[in-house]
DNA sequence: ATTTGCTATAGTTTTTATCAATAGTATTTG
DNA sequence: CAAATACTATTGATAAAAACTATAGCAAAT
């Protein structure tokens, strides 16, 4: 057993075909053939079930594969461990960003990170949640910035800052004529909200605490940004609710419309989030030190209420 | 790097020697050589500080070798996943036993053992505790009988039984008429006991409840059977105090001294000791429940008070 | 100065991983 | 139903590597 092996047993499995995976790993299609089968043979079992149409995993396979990811993830770390060692912080870094927090946060801190680590290669994605709890989970992204917490087990959190909620209220709202709203005042059918999958709705969904899971508001928003949503506000469609980072951005025109909460200010949680494996853990932390950093600057807020989003499946 | 140039690092790293390494290994020396050299070479730094006699790790080698440790010990569980799925209870199992437990508890468990598992090699060895623990820890021993709790954070404990203390008290002693006895009878000052090392004294101490700990006896006992022990106390040097299943194995003659405790018996946990690595589990499982089922006969005690051996630094 | 007890290096052999080419095998399609 | 498609497995060749034997090199001990 080699880990080699072990990588491309993953890379199928992952593929669920061999020429694909053949091509990710750089090698092809028969080496990975007859290495599997070499593995196979030494383990004497079978891997995959080669007779579905796409290939499928074995019972055993499965179990197989949960182990070779183990034993390729410490193996990654080794690299880890000698890059600790001398001080180094580079290399190709994958980093998950939600929807709800990346023009905002982003140009915050990418110059001054890319200043700070210039061998850093950063790869940034915009993925909702779900599919960074996924892609972390399965080693294609080495940490996230999502509202936590998250309640995943093998997903570790570390709070980059804490986000208070804005209110954005047209004139003809009924709270326009008050300088500054409590959570009370809100009505959850009255507020437009981001559509499921940006975690920043719960976090309203929560604050609201509105008995109504599934309020029957007369439209449902799918689109996702929240320049559509001060648009429909100032449609007469409702209050929104705007994360403090991004409120700072609005026009003057628009920035009238704002009311803050009363102390404490419910607020989101927002963390660097990465797999319990700590792979590139030292990446990691040169991360959360620059984003910190100058996010500490431009909130500060106190006697923030931290809004959890709810617990999901993951 | 591959998983055989990792053993081969673990290996000199334990002998400080290439040439024994080379020997355990069952390669020569020079390959040990290279492979080291070429993993040096891919990770760009020292293993072992050649320099020094005998050959020392730097300080990047010991954490590179527990890493190496990690992934070796995650790469040897991969057998383990597919025997565990074959239904497999079989190979090389190195089972460390503690003096005061050995004699006794063996060859209540050894046939049934090797008749329902034929094909597990078991390898015992009479050990202290300490040696016990270290030994776990570097994979010496794949599991272990000993008193516990033993606070040991890579260790996992599996309670086999509770072992009630019994007194043996000669007829001239103080405490000769008593049919039975209780806790508060004793004094540390007249109990014989076992050197260190034999977990069974830090019961026996724990039990009393003696504020000295370094009680100023007009002697000390440095070797280490019961029936030693036995004799002393009948020379009237003091009682002494028996695990439960020793006092099976006395002639007549001495059982008559035999003084049981009333209930709740103070009592020493027994359990089945193995690393958090969990490597070869199923004959972990298989052993367990062989002994638990053959002690489960032998001893029916109830309201069973556990003495615990005291923290021990590893 | 010589021996001892090591590790490193050189040169060779054996083993293994990989490749290009192609055969085999289902499944889909004209 | 034959041909094409989309795969994986097999074959034979080649390059890479791991292992061996023999020996050089280098300290510490005698």
């Amino acid at each position: 057993m080699t880990i080699t092996q072990l990588k491309y047993v993953l890379a199928v499995a992952e593929h669920q075909n061999f020429t694909k995976a053949a091509e990710k790993t750089f090698v092809t299609q028969p080496t990975l053939s007859m290495q599997i089968q070499k593995l196979e043979d030494e383990l004497d079992i079978l891997i995959f079930d080669r007779s579905k149409k796409p290939i499928e995993l074995t019972e055993i396979g499965k179990k197989i594969v949960n182990q070779a990811r183990n034993i390729v993830n410490e193996a990654d770390r080794m690299q880890d461990v000698v890059d600790q060692q001398k001080g180094f912080i580079g290399g190709e870094f994958k980093l998950g960003i939600i929807p709800t927090i990346m023009p905002t946060l982003l140009p915050m801190f990418l110059r001054t990170f890319t200043k700070r680590h210039p061998k850093v290669q950063l790869k940034i994605e915009e993925l909702t949640t779900d599919e960074i709890i996924s892609k972390i989970n399965d080693n294609h992204l080495d940490a996230a910035i999502a509202a936590t917490p998250l309640y995943q087990e093998k997903i570790k959190e570390r709070a980059l800052y804490y986000e208070p909620f804005v209110g954005y209220i047209p004139a003809a709202h009924r709270l326009a004529d008050k300088k500054e709203i409590q959570t009370s005042d809100l009505d959850i059918d009255d507020i437009l909200l981001l559509e499921d999958g940006h975690c920043f709705r719960d976090g309203v969904v929560n604050l609201c605490k509105s008995s109504k899971l599934n309020g029957d508001q007369s439209f449902q928003l799918q689109s996702g940004s929240f320049e559509t949503l001060i648009k429909l506000s100032n449609e007469g469609l409702g209050m929104t609710l705007l994360p403090y980072l991004h409120t700072q951005e609005l026009q003057e025109e628009q920035k009238k419309n704002l009311r803050y909460f009363v102390k404490p200010h419910p607020s989101r949680e927002v963390s660097l989030i990465y797999s319990t494996s700590e792979l590139k853990l030292q990446i990691i932390n040169a991360l959360y030190d620059t984003i910190a950093g100058v996010v500490r600057g431009a909130i500060a807020f106190q006697d923030v209420e931290i809004i959890s989003p709810t617990k999901k499946s993951s």
